[in-house]
DNA sequence: CGAGTATTTGGCTATACTGCCAAATAGAAT
DNA sequence: ATTCTATTTGGCAGTATAGCCAAATACTCG
């Protein structure tokens, strides 16, 4: 693995990283359907809303999520919708992995 | 969220945390190429073979690759393409990326 | 069978992640 | 300006992950 290869591999594994949650798969799902404020995140996922927040930031700093303050509301929306796309990715492996019998 | 929920999540996360490792994102493009053994992959990455067999042993897990064994080696290969899809989702967010200037 | 080769597993240490609480910040409203 | 509300940040304890070495396994070949 070169060092160019090295850092394109760890610039993927980032985004990858990011999404590696089911709190934030849930988010991001969430979120696919429109903006929402933190406390709606937080509502909808059931935890502390520090807990959300890092959450949140962990998607930002990926550039999954962007977001802006309207108010006293900070709202997060996806920054590009090419993210769904990657739960049709998922969904296929998983359903690869209902039809042929995974070995373990 | 829900219980039903939460499990589908779990599921699709426990994918998506098999690719967020930088080595793992290699071994896979290299398997895409077709498939490999143990030490062709080790000698790609160049870590120690142990490190590369428990990186393996993740993928297997969780669907991604299948094996087989044939005379001394063991050969891995994908189990689906559609994972390929994956690395086109993840650019995207990259390109993304580079294109609106990301604010941290 | 016994030696040799490819891979896996166990064990350990170092590092990273998660989630909660409490405290800090930012801004709106009175 | 002070208070109140929404969110973020710091800090900590618990848990998980990564990578190496050494030992175990699995199998082939003499």
């Amino acid at each position: 693995m070169t060092p160019k290869q090295q850092a394109l591999f760890e610039a993927r594994a980032e985004i990858a990283k990011a999404l590696a949650h089911p709190t934030r798969l849930f988010i991001v799902d969430m979120l696919s359907k429109g903006e929402r404020c933190v406390r709606e995140l937080r509502d909808a996922v059931g935890a502390d809303i520090s807990t959300v927040s890092k959450h949140l930031s962990v998607l930002k700093k990926a550039g999954i999520l962007e977001d802006d303050k309207r108010g006293l509301q900070v709202y997060y929306r996806l920054r590009c919708t090419c993210v769904l796309s990657l739960f049709g990715c998922i969904e296929g492996v998983l359903r690869e992995n209902a039809n042929k019998q995974i070995a373990l």
